[in-house]
DNA sequence: TCGAGATTTTGACGCAGATCAAGTCCGGCG
DNA sequence: CGCCGGACTTGATCTGCGTCAAAATCTCGA
């Protein structure tokens, strides 16, 4: 049973302070939309319909070349949003985007957003702020892919995908994928953990599970060398 | 003889389309500050005193790691911003920023700036969309850094510098700067310039000045392999 | 104008991580 | 239940770029 759009957009931390008449008027543009699991949501450089709220599932974004080497830049799940900067800037998409697993959001397409954008004050700040937080986190993204080298990434990795349950880690995603996104072929990704496990960090639990022996190491070793 | 704050805020495109009293609110919170060549004006991790409107001169934003390495997010030019992100998101300085010659700023201390935003809707829209700007700058750089090799990267850069006029291009900075930017060494980046000399694509005509004989093959390199 | 210090260039060499090539494992479907 | 195809692992080899060292060149102040 797939959420409402309501549901959708109440549970996005973003739009939790805009006051209620902003939020009915973002309810009334907004468009419920799925994808299958490896589905295409959209392509680079075409238009943007707009800003999409997850609901359910996990999409990723990625640049594509015509080479077909692929750098994933993000993975977008519940509660997150993604396009927002094509959507506001009003260029067109800088990225590729896809289902990773069957998905669920919300569309807030183009023209009513800006629309409101120029309407609500409110709407506007949280927008700003929103779009400082992926600042900071593309800049990070910038550090971790030129100061770290591939254990660092992949540790950085591990600590940041484990801070909800203590030591456990599951992997959102194809382990293929998650390499793209700290610019690592698979078959490093796969050998860095190997490394990891025989150094008693990590521990192999199940196919896309592995838990967490030795926090100080992965620290050290995600410590900017 | 530099520039007043009025001369530097009117300068900045960013500011361009805000109105009247907006304009007059802005010039009110504005400092002056100048530094000289080399001079630190902030270093990352410490409170964030606002932001920055270069007027004259050129400023580079980097992170730096504990053993000294160093990666240039970018250089700040007359008419740009810089810090815009800490200060709007009130976040620590995430990056060190460092006059690379004799520079003039304005300064919109962050209080003043916040209460600015929190209540003129006209400079929220504008600050919101040059954050976009921004990112997909930042996109960009990630695409760069991960999808071209070394060759690509200078190409790049290359074809950036010299969109003004058609064919000389001069280097803003230390090579040494512009390396760090690409991910480089110095030492790499001088050779790749000289396998562009030899291969008939540029020649160099003095200290920091080069012109382009081959455009086409410059294209070519950064044409994502 | 000269000279010290910084920047850049050039060369020799090493290494992290890519690439290529077999396997091995696993999940889904006939 | 057994087969097939895609994901993952593992090993061998290659290579672009970093590192170290030294020479060449520039800059700027005395």
């Amino acid at each position: 049973m797939s959420p409402s759009a309501v549901e959708i957009l109440e549970n996005c931390p973003f739009f939790a302070d805009v006051n209620e008449t902003a939020f009915r008027r973002l309810f009334a543009i907004a468009r419920v939309v799925r994808f299958r699991s490896g589905q295409t949501i959209f392509v680079q450089n075409e238009p943007c319909p707009g800003m999409y709220v997850v609901g359910t599932g996990l999409v990723r974004i990625f640049k594509r070349t015509p080479q077909g080497r692929e750098r994933v830049l993000h993975l977008v799940g519940p509660g997150e949003t993604f396009a927002e900067v094509a959507a506001i800037g009003n260029f067109s998409c800088p990225a590729c985007a896809e289902a990773v697993s069957p998905t669920t959001c919300v569309l807030l397409p183009l023209e009513p957003l800006q629309k409101l954008i120029a309407e609500d004050h409110e709407l506007c700040r949280q927008l700003l702020l929103s779009l400082c937080l992926w600042v900071k986190r593309l800049v990070d993204l910038v550090e971790d892919l030129t100061l770290r080298d591939a254990a660092g990434r992949v540790a950085r990795l591990l600590l940041e995908k484990s801070q909800r349950d203590h030591r456990k880690v599951r992997l959102p995603t194809l382990k293929r994928h998650l390499a793209a996104q700290l610019d690592l072929t698979s078959e490093t990704f796969s050998r860095v953990l190997r490394r990891l496990e025989l150094a008693g960090a990590i521990k192999h639990l199940a196919r896309n599970e592995l838990e967490i022996i030795n926090k100080r190491k992965l620290e050290e070793l995600a410590r900017l060398e």
